[in-house]
Order: C-alpha cells, then sequence, then structure tokens
DNA sequence: GATGAATGAGTTTTCATTCAT
DNA sequence: AATGAATGAAAACTCATTCAT
C-alpha cells in the first residue's frame, strides 16, 4: 500500500514567481485575515497588494483563481508537514493521531487557511476541479488509507465503517476549529486534539 | 436539569403573516433548492413570489433578513421535531441516537436547509446575531446537556471532556452530510447514522 | 394705503381638524426639528404621527401639499404676531424695526419654520403657487407698502431703491438666521435686530 | 494683515485629470443648468458625459462628491476674479462695493453656481465638511477682513458690528439674486449692486 | 512586467402613492 | 375616519473584468 502523498513531490514545479504575482497572494493573504472572501473586493487586493487591478489578471485567471491559488500554496506547506510527521510512527492510530494534531494546529496556526477551506471555497462548484482541491483529495485518502491499513493490522476493529470513520474524524476537527475561525476563540490545540482521540479511539459508553 | 428546548413555545407567538410575506418565503424557499442564496435575486424572489420586489423589503430588512426568517422558520419545525423523539428516550446515550438520526434524516431530506446552514450563513458575521443562530444554540445547548445527563447516571464516562464531545457529535454529522449536499449524492441516513453512533459510543480500537 | 395683511383674516375659514390630520402636521413638524424634509418619509411621519401611511393621503395631496400646510401653519400665526405688533408704531422705520426684530426672533424661536422656509420649498417650483407663498407675498407687500410711505412721508431717502431696499432686508434677516438654522448656533435676537438696523438705517460709512 | 485668499494658489497642484473625469464634470455642469440636482440621474450624468455610470464612482465617492467638485471649480475661478478686482482698488468701501458686484455678477452670469450654492447644497449636512464650502469659508473671511481694515483705517463706522455687517451684505447680494435663480428673471447686475452699496454704505434714513 | 482608463451588467434598495375594505 | 396590503418605477451604487499602451 503507498501513501498517497508521496506523488506530491512531481505536483511541485516551483518556477520562482514575479514579484507582482507574490505581492498580490500576500495582500490576498492578509486581507483574508480581517475580511470574508465575499466581501473583498479586486480594487482591495490591488490597494492592498500595491499594485494595479489589472495585474491580477495578468497571472490569475480570476478572483477566484486567485483564491485556489492562495489555498493550494497553504496547503502544500500543511500536507507536507503532515507527510514528515506521521513518517515516524508505525502504529496507524498513531498516525491518526499525528494527523489530527497537525490538523488542528494548522488550522489554529492559520486562520487564514481555515477559513478558506471551511468557509469559503466549499460554495463554489468549479472549486471541485482547482488543484487545491486535488490536494484536498490526497490528503482524504491518507486518511482512508491509514484506516484500512489499521484494519488490516488488526488496530482497528472491522466493524467500523472506514469511510464514515474518516466522515467522523474529518468532522470533528473541523468543528472543533470552527470556533476559532468564527469568533477568534483560542484553544488548545494538543489538548483537544488528544480529547478528540480518546473518543474516537476508545469510545465514550462507560464498561 | 431542564431541557433547553422547552423554552421553545414561548418564543412563537405566531401572529397571522400577510398573504404576501408568506408568499416570499415560500418563494426563496422554493428557489433555494435550485440556486445558491448568492445567486438568488431579489427580482428573482419577487417574479416566483408574483409579488413585487419592494414588498420584500416591506416584511423583512433584507435580502439577507429574509433568508435567517426562513432558516428560522425550518429550524423552528425542524427541533419540534426532535423535541417530540427524544422524549420517548430514557437513555441518554438512546437520546443522542435519536437526535444524531433526526438531524442528519433532516439534512438529507432538506436540501435546502442544510446548504444554507452548513455553507451560505457561516460567512456573515450578522447571522451570529440573528434569531435563526439562536436556535442553533438551543439544540447545542440540549446535546450538551444530555450529555451531562449521561455522565450524572453514568452512561457516559466522565473522562470525556463534555464540549469536545459535543464538537465531534457535530462535525461528525454535517460531515457525513456534506456530500449530499455538495454533490447530491444519496445515502443510506439511517445506516450512516448507526455507523456514526457506533464509532462514537464504542470508540474504534479493537481491545 | 392699505396694509396688505389685512387680507388675512378672510383666508383662514379654520374647520375643526380631524385628530389624524392634526397628528400628521405635529409629525412633520417633530421630524423637521432633526432632519430635513427629503430625508423624511412618508413611513417615518406615519411612525411618528402613529397612523397608517394611507391616511396622510386622506388629508393632503401630497407628501409636498403636507409640507405647505405645515408651512402655512406657521406663516399664519408669524403674520399675525406682526400684525400686532407694528400697529402700535407709527413712524415707518420703527416698522421696519418691529419686522426684523419680529422675523427674526420667530426664525430663531422656530427653527422648523425657519428651515422650512429658507432651505426646504424654494427648491420646488410648485412651491410658489401654493397657500403658504400666498402669505410670504403677504409679508412682502407689507414690507414694501412700509417702505414706500417711509418715503412719502419723508422718513426714508427717496434716492433709495424700495425694491432693493427690501431685498436687502430679506436677505439680511434670513443670513443672520442662517445660522441658526444650519448649526443650532445660539444669537441674541433682540441684539442682532437692532444692528442689522443701525446698519441699514444709518450705513456704514463714517462720515 | 493679509488677505485670507492668498493662500488659494497653494490649494491648486492640478494633476492632469483622466478625460473621463473631465466629461463627468463637464456633463454634470451641462445638466445642472436645466434640472436642479436631485433630479439629476447618474444615468442621466453618464448619458450626457459619452460614459457609463461606474466611471462615475471610480472618480468620486458619490453623486453629491461630483456636485461638491464641480461646485469647487466653480468657486476657485470665481474667488480668482474677485482677487484680482480688489487688488486695484485701495479704500475698503470701494473693495466691498468690487466684491458685491463681481459676486452679484458672478451668480447672474452663472445661475447653475448660484443655485447649487443657494438652493442646492445648503440642505445637506456633509456640504460643511467639503472642500468647495472651504473656499466659502476664505470668501467670507476675505469679507470680514476687509471691513475690520476698513474699521481700522476709519472708513467704516466703528459702531458697526463687523460681523453682522458682512452678513447684511451676503444676505443682500443673495436675495437680489434669488429672483434670478428662482424665476429666471434678468436684472442689471450693476446697478442693482451700486443700489445695495448706496443703501450699506450711506443708510436708508433721510436726514 | 505593469499601468490606467473604462466598462457594463447587475443588484439591492427606496419611497411615494393607491385602493379595497 | 382609518387601515393594511401592495405597487412600480426609478435610482444609486458595486465590482469583476478587459484592453490598449
Amino acid at each position: 500500500m503507498r501513501n498517497p502523498m508521496t506523488t506530491l513531490k512531481s505536483n511541485t514545479p516551483k518556477k520562482r514567481s514575479p514579484p507582482g504575482r507574490i505581492k498580490i497572494m500576500k495582500a490576498l493573504t492578509t486581507l483574508l485575515k480581517k475580511k470574508d472572501f465575499h466581501s473583498i473586493t479586486t480594487a482591495g487586493i490591488a490597494a492592498q497588494a500595491g499594485i494595479t487591478e489589472g495585474l491580477i489578471y495578468k497571472y490569475f485567471t480570476d478572483k477566484k483563481g486567485l483564491l485556489y491559488e492562495v489555498l493550494k500554496e497553504h496547503f502544500e506547506s500543511f500536507l507536507k508537514g503532515i507527510e514528515q510527521n506521521i513518517k515516524a510512527e508505525d502504529s496507524s492510530l498513531a498516525r491518526l493521531s499525528i494527523i489530527i494534531e497537525t490538523t488542528i494546529a494548522s488550522y489554529a496556526g492559520n486562520r487564514v487557511f481555515a477559513r478558506i477551506l471551511l468557509l469559503e471555497v466549499r460554495n463554489s462548484p468549479d472549486y471541485f476541479n482547482c488543484a487545491a482541491y486535488g490536494l484536498v483529495k490526497i490528503y482524504a485518502a491518507t486518511i482512508l488509507e491509514i484506516i484500512l491499513q489499521g484494519q488490516a493490522l488488526g488496530e482497528i476493529n472491522t466493524d467500523v465503517d472506514p469511510h464514515v470513520f474518516r466522515q467522523v474524524i474529518l468532522g470533528a476537527m473541523e468543528h472543533a476549529c470552527l470556533g476559532e475561525v468564527l469568533f477568534g476563540s483560542r484553544m488548545n490545540t494538543k489538548q483537544v486534539s488528544e480529547k478528540i482521540c480518546r473518543i474516537l479511539f476508545k469510545g465514550v459508553q462507560s464498561s
């Protein structure tokens, strides 16, 4: 069984970006810290970036295309972080723990990233065709992979539906972070992650 | 311990709405089945309702205000359904099962409602001040209440953090329904609910 | 030479107004203390009056018609005040003094009246056909009358153009009151009136 | 004692305006000759200017903002005219005569300008914060300055209140022009100015 | 690599006014 | 004498996007 994330490297050709392009992406990132995407205007982006509106369309197909590009960049470094962390572990539950903790920490440490992913992009149908969503699929596939491994190795109960389990994991993490994104409330990411794992792994029912 | 939902009744004095108002709300509900809120125009609403655009602003402060009002109505009947269903049960886990199943069935059977709640409104800050969100809070409070009761009665392990558990429940449900909302895929709600409960109650770790 | 204001009485049939009508006029008066006419809506008037928008059109042809009616009422009592005051005086300059003082005091003591007259109505061509403007003409005619009398009696220099003199008087008074209307600043009406008369009667040039 | 109008020059750096901006301002000026500001629509302005409505909002914050800008331009050239004319004179009464005559001639020769100033803008509170009103204040300050100089030099009686005198001047001029603005009646500006000066300088009282 | 000028379609919103009851 | 429901026409403003230079 191969880790879906090993495909990653080939996806990242990395030509040096022209300065204007970088400024624009940074500007959107900055603005997303304060406002939601919809109330950010191209004029606003241009002003923040110190360039003209026209230039945005030199580097990006679209306002949304720009968003996806920003998201992709964030997601790439996010995935890289996860990839490195789970290499060390060998039990599948330990790997899931790592993924959960890393994900929550990423969301918490990068509110823009979380906001885009959890609130902004899901509305638009074309998001699901963009490069960033491709990375999300890799991420999700990785989780499923680990679950299946866990069941194969007898670490995870086989009467658990792996897809539903994945959904529970994803949902739990997202919801845990929603408060941060929406209200700016702070949480102890390590603690919350552990509490989630406690519930998911051992269940809540007293024996 | 009182059920937070008992406050509900007093909130609903319901003066007879004028016909135009009703038409407008129905029109929006209808339109939301086809398009997302943002691409629905007041002109479209008026046309669908068979009234004039101006009338919308007689009865609602805003296009958004209208949305919140529609949402509130949906949520009210949704809450009422839950309230009745959980009355019959006495164990707290059984109650949670009921809530999970009813919620998922509601989301699935009422994609409009789900789409609004999961995707549309969270973006706007003023949603969190609207009446509909008030009901969401009641709903969330009810879940927390049940969890605490479960711990008090020894049905739920006391080393489980009740707030995190609630988040896991909410997240799991939402994520389970996201596929339906986003891609229109169908699921067996009863089965999915049971699988979720299986995971949350007993955990995934093989003993 | 007749005083043009003696025509006044016949203009005022004074049927007892129905309560709704009175409420509406009071409401507009109240609102004019805070906002300018243009930003006052019929909805706002109805709300303030505690009646429904429809009723306004039972008693007044128009939103503007209502304004003119309010103005007329104010103007009638204003004219009555002047009429009484000037009776006592016999020199024409004394009469002009009285008119100036009374007018300024009226403006100052009734900002709504001043606001309507100096700012609101002049914009609309149909104002010059309304009953209130008829009263304004009476008022202006009275001033001219007095000036002519003054010249006939040798009290006012005959090389003074009576029409221009009237304009100077009207303009001086209006401008003196504009500050009050626009900025809400207070002034000593008696003193200002005297200063104006001092200038108009004796001139500014040092001899 | 410095002339307040000398500040003027530094206020006018005048970067070359883009053609669209110029067209828009010209268009409004043209339209104001026929209609009052309130019944001029942005659509009308755009049509007249041969540009699109949107462009108006690129260059001006607002429809009102545009009006104030137009007003400012008119006022600037008006002030410049006065400035030059009064340089030649040395007696303060002569200077006031010049100002009165130039002002009345300006109003009469430029009904748009007069209409805006005397009728349109005074209603809106934000006018008093705009650049155009700043120029009005300079103009008013200039008049006061001259009066004070006149008193210092013994040309104007010191028992005349300078502020009230200024108000009388301003009011007299405005009222004299009101007829033109409101009814389109023509007057002999030179003659009227002289008559006003006659009254203000020598008084009306026969000696 | 970047600018500046301009577009144009669309959208919400505002309000005076009417009329049946 | 008054209400409540509804109208309709216009009007201001927004913004992503294009393109010549």
